[in-house]
DNA sequence: GTCTATAAGGTGATAGAC
DNA sequence: GTCTATCACCTTATAGAC
C-alpha cells in the first residue's frame, strides 16, 4: 500500500477513535486495528498519540467552526434570512458530525496549551457579525440586544441538544431515540423562528 | 482518623479528579494523594475505580438536575415568573458548579449502562412542565409552541455557555476571562428575557 | 513501509503486617 | 483502618529485521 493510503487509513481510523473516546480513553492499538495496521507503523506515520491527535483535534476544529462568516457576508438576503440560513446549515453539518462538538468542549475543558494554539490559529473573527447585529439594532429591525448573546443563543440552541444527546431523550421522551431524532429534525425551523420572534422590532 | 472523615476526604477527592478529568484520565493514585492516604485504603473503602466513580457520578447528576418541578408547582407566581425564577436559579447552581454538566454530558456520550441505570432512577418526571406549557398555550398567553422544544431552548441557553465556556471565551473575547464572566453573570436576566420575548402572546 | 519483539513505565488491584 | 510491598496487566514507544 502506497503512503497516502495507509496516511488516511490511519486519519480516519484515529478520527473515530479519538472523538468517540476522547484522548485519554482512546488507545493506539485500537486505531492500529481499525486502519488495518499494527502500532509501529502507527508511529512512524505520526511519532506519537499526542502529535497524532493533534492533527484529528485541528480536522475536528475545523468543522466544527463553520464558516459563518459566508452567510453573514450575502447581501442578496436579510438579517433575518441569514439567520435561518445559518442555523438550517448548521444543524445540517452538526447532524452529520454529532460527536464532534462533545469531542472539542471535553478536551478544550482543561485547555491543554497543545489544542488552545489551534483554536486560537482557526477561530473565526466575529466582529463583523457583532458590527451586524448593533448595525440592526441602530436601524431597529431588531430590539436592543448585546451581539455576544445572541451569538451565544444561538449557538447553545444549535449545538446543546446535539451535545446532550443521551440526557435529552431520556428526560423528555424516556429514552425513546426516535422521538428526539423528530424533535432534532424540527429544530432547523423552530431554532431560527424562536430566535427571531424574540429579537424582531415588535413596533414594525 | 475515623472512617466518616476518611470516606469524606476521599470522596471529595475523588470529585475533583472525576469530574476534572473523566473516567478515563481520572487516576486512583491522585485521588489518594489529594485523600491524604494511599491507594490499598481507597481500595478498602470502595473496592474499584467504578464503584467509587459511580458514587460521584450519582452526586454530580443529582446537582445537575435541579428541583425543576418546585418552582413549577408554586401558585403564587405566574408562567413567567416561574421561567425567571428557574433560569436565575439554576445558572446559580451552574456557577457553583461549572464543570459538572460537561461531565455529566462526556460519560454519558457512549452511554455505560452502569451510569444509564443511575440516570434512569434520578432523572425527574417533566410531564407536569410539558403539561404546564400546554395549558399557557390553550390559555392564549403564550404562543403556540412543543413543550419539549421550549424545555430544550432554556435548558441549552442556560448549560451551554458554561460546558463551552474555554471557546466561546476565545471566540467571542478573544480569550478574555473577565469579559465572558461579565457576560454570563449578565445571563441570569438575559436568557429569560430571551425566551419571553419569543413566546410572549403579541396580541395580549 | 511494514512487520515482530520488546522495552520502560504506568495502572488498578490485592496480600499481609501492624 | 491504615500501611508497605508487590502482582498482573496494559499502554506508549522504540529497536531492528525484512
Amino acid at each position: 500500500m502506497n503512503k497516502t493510503n495507509t496516511e488516511e487509513n490511519i486519519i480516519q481510523a484515529a478520527e473515530y477513535e479519538f472523538i468517540e473516546r476522547g484522548f485519554e480513553g482512546a488507545r493506539m492499538q485500537a486505531i492500529a486495528d481499525k486502519a488495518g495496521i499494527n502500532k509501529a507503523l502507527l508511529h512512524y506515520y505520526f511519532r506519537s498519540k499526542q502529535k497524532l491527535f493533534e492533527v484529528i483535534f485541528k480536522n475536528a476544529f475545523k468543522l466544527f467552526i463553520p464558516r459563518i462568516l459566508n452567510v453573514f457576508e450575502r447581501e442578496d438576503i436579510n438579517f433575518f434570512e441569514k439567520i435561518e440560513a445559518f442555523v438550517e446549515n448548521y444543524l445540517n453539518i452538526l447532524a452529520k458530525h454529532p460527536h464532534i462538538p462533545g469531542f472539542i468542549i471535553h478536551e478544550l475543558a482543561n485547555n491543554p496549551s497543545s489544542i488552545v494554539k489551534i483554536v486560537q490559529e482557526i477561530a473565526p473573527d466575529l466582529s463583523p457579525i457583532k458590527q451586524q447585529i448593533e448595525a440592526e439594532v441602530s436601524k431597529g429591525t431588531i430590539r436592543n440586544i448585546r451581539s455576544e448573546h445572541l451569538i451565544l443563543n444561538v449557538l447553545s440552541m444549535s449545538i446543546f441538544p446535539i451535545v446532550a444527546s443521551p440526557i435529552a431523550t431520556m428526560i423528555l421522551f424516556n429514552g425513546d431515540k426516535k422521538q428526539y431524532a423528530t424533535l432534532l429534525s424540527e429544530r432547523k425551523n423552530h431554532v431560527s423562528d424562536f430566535i427571531i420572534q424574540s429579537i424582531k422590532n415588535p413596533n414594525l
